[in-house]
DNA sequence: GAGTGTGAAAACATTCACAGCT
DNA sequence: AGCTGTGAATGTTTTCACACTC
């Protein structure tokens, strides 16, 4: 007999704005110790710095996920948070460019412990190529496509110069990857059906920079 | 005879998410070939693939900057762009833990051409005192504090591993900074007078997996 | 009593559309 | 004619406040 179940598109639509904070909630549960086994609003507002209301309403989007008058179980939440975030799915990423920044991704424990598996690195400086990092081997960058088919890579990571980035991005989307999280400090073309994230850090410096405090010698009449 | 200026404490109060694209419209400036001297809000805002009124609305918050029927001088945005977020100060800044991150953050060249200057790397492990990294050597944390004096730090990089990140940041505090870039994958406490900003490598996977195209398994009644 | 889930209000952000300047 | 600067309209996000459940 037939499951009660049915594969359906989700479109749950959840906010932007919601979808950025469920990682951090994610985060925060993992910083609790072992023996509590629930949690209330308030608590973790607390933990990720929000308002309790809007803890409430994002995890709300997920469903009906708390109990009145007691709060949310942890690991129905944690379950839930990475059901939503699909993370159980275990994606595959490939990281491009294996200077300082891509070393330090590849040995970035973060990203195994959360449901991505790292099954690449590709590079075009021959001094890089078949160097050993972080269990894996340097391949060139002609190897990529073979690699994506294999094993169905979803992810791409660029951490080559600005240069090469946008060259990159074109060779990714080629291998049929859908998202792209990109730290070189360029712009990448758009294209569509491809989800594109920018992590600029020099970028973040400068948003720092402006709430530095400091006055400002201004014209006066 | 006096300068018709006066010091005052600058309340511009720009909307923090105007404030986030002002960097990127500077990036955007930088990508133009240097003959071209003016820009439309249409031009600037198809590079930076926002709508056209945006532009003009962020614009609009630094000053009356364009010219009706013509448009932006591009130098005269870039400057006033720079002197809003601050990077004329020439802020110092110091990375604390120069494992591969920390090493990528030291060699990234846009810092140094952006307006901030790295005057300091700091690392407690032995094998890496005394290393020298993009031209400065490594030093051990304890003296953190007298290079802050020295220079005037107003800046720290935390690169270390997460579980030392909360310490740091805390010295970082004494040490009188004000400004924490923080790239440990943990939560910081938050502390009054001092603006932290998180970049979480495996948060911003976990937001691109969100977006991935997958048929979720529903139960149906 | 404690704490969720959610209408309704308030705050914030984006976009339209056009008067006004060059 | 072309393009800015900005009221007004719309859309999104946050927060309040409270009915409801345990």
């Amino acid at each position: 007999m037939l499951l009660d179940c049915a594969l359906v598109k989700e479109n749950s639509n959840i906010p932007p704005a919601t979808v950025k904070r469920l990682p951090l909630y994610l985060q925060c549960l993992e910083q609790i110790d072992n023996e509590t086994s629930g949690i209330s609003s308030k608590k973790l507002a607390e933990i990720a710095k929000v308002n309790d209301a809007q803890v409430r309403r994002d995890l709300s989007y997920l469903g009906t996920l708390g109990t009145r008058g007691v709060g949310y179980d942890i690991s129905t939440l944690r379950n839930q948070l990475q059901l939503e975030l699909g993370l159980v799915e275990g994606w595959s990423a490939i990281i491009i460019g294996v200077g300082n920044l891509g070393s330090a991704l590849a040995h970035y424990g973060g990203f195994q412990d959360r449901g991505f598996g790292v099954v690449g690195l590709f590079d075009d400086d021959p001094k890089k190529i078949n160097k050993q990092i972080a269990g894996l081997v340097v391949k060139p960058i002609s190897e990529m496509k073979s690699v994506c088919e294999k094993y169905n890579v979803a992810i791409g990571i660029i951490a080559t110069p600005g240069k090469v980035a946008q060259d990159i991005a074109d060779q990714l989307i080629q291998c049929n990857i859908k998202s792209i999280l990109n730290f070189a400090p360029v712009l990448l073309k758009n294209t569509p059906d491809v989800q594109i994230r920018s992590v600029d850090l020099s970028q973040e410096l400068q948003i720092l920079s402006y709430y530095l405090d400091r006055p400002v010698l201004k014209a006066v009449k």
